[in-house]
DNA sequence: AATAAATACATACGTTTCGTATGTAAATAG
DNA sequence: CTATTTACATACGAAACGTATGTATTTATT
């Protein structure tokens, strides 16, 4: 195994123990000892390869949210239309949201360790995505002339705090009906003619 | 000073110092000795008053929930309508969520310590207001039948969205205005078609 | 090819901070 | 007036984090 790829061995075998880590019991309860004992290495190797323990929590959280980002985009592009694509990209998210891992690591431990989680770059890449659609949709009148970036956020905040709401949970399958229900409602606000 | 008011002396001042730290630096970064220190005590007060480092925040917490709460009924109740009373309620949201004492306790450490908010002694009074309001929209005839929690959670979400967007921007000001045009056009989503 | 330098970790250590266990003065109860 | 409970302070032990240092293995240089 030459050197590079020995490396890139060890850094994906900590995230990868970290990721199951923190979504188990939480970052602050998680000992970097445990982590790196649980992959056959030493603390040293984690603060050589991350820096500190926030460094870590962020690889962990990049590597999440990117695969949560990367899912949203194929099913808003599968969509018939750009409205459409734009409602499958909020439901997709909401649901994601039944993960643990996203749960626990991408919607709780990460904002309260990293901060606001709409200057993660995954998130603002969702972001720009949903604004660049909503500029299209004004375009072609299907939405009102209203402010994209805010409507974007706004509607992220939406999914967000629905996605938090299942997470919190009980019956999680029951809440996610109903989350999205109303999300649908609220996104038929910005169009231009209601049904 | 008599005992009983002696300690509640002693509670009010650990729940002050605290609230300011935890603002401040955020709770991880917080130690007890700090908070004692600054109101001339030890840990051992802390201890007896508030059992361990989460009861600390979980009084803080409910402090802060409760003056939303109250500030956010009294905004409500002035408004000339019901209708008028939710939009009302969730701009009064939108400044609350301002304050950097909420922002950083109630919405980020608040969830991630303390865990499923909805289950916190007082969460959100506010929600619980919202949701009610929605009820007597829906029986009234102005909000289509959405299911309530799920409509004020989405809400309260995109609110906060919008307020974290405001404090981190450079000029909150213009920010504001494009936000709540954004959130009127999603509340709308909610109203009763007319034909 | 030999040596210098950088890399990728391991190991050891000091510091911080939490929670608990124990001590104690003052207030209240009996 | 004594006994007990309360409301703290103090002392102690255990993690866990970050750093400083050690070391073997590559990579670069001449």
């Amino acid at each position: 195994m030459k050197r590079a790829e020995k490396v890139e061995d060890t850094r994906r075998k900590l995230i990868q123990a970290a990721r199951r880590a923190f979504a188990e019991k939480g970052y602050a309860a998680v000992s970097m000892d445990d982590i790196t004992a649980s992959v056959g290495l030493t603390r040293g190797a984690l603060y050589h390869t991350f820096g500190d323990k926030k460094g870590l929590l962020q690889a962990v959280v990049d590597q999440i949210d990117t695969e949560m980002a990367s899912h949203a985009h194929a099913v808003a592009s599968e969509a018939a239309s750009l409205w459409d694509g734009l409602i499958a990209e909020g439901v997709a998210y909401v649901k994601m949201a039944l993960n643990p891992e996203v749960q626990r690591i991408v919607l709780l431990d990460g904002p309260a360790v990293l901060g606001d989680p709409s200057q993660w770059p995954s998130q603002n890449n969702c972001l720009q995505m949903t604004i660049r659609t909503l500029d299209k949709l004004i375009e072609e009148g299907t939405v009102n002339p209203v402010n994209t970036e805010a409507a974007a956020r706004l509607l992220n905040g939406a999914a967000l705090n629905a996605a938090l709401w299942i997470a919190a949970s009980d019956t999680p399958e029951d809440v996610v009906d109903k989350a999205i229900e109303a999300f649908l409602w609220m996104v038929d606000g910005l169009k231009i003619t209601k049904p």
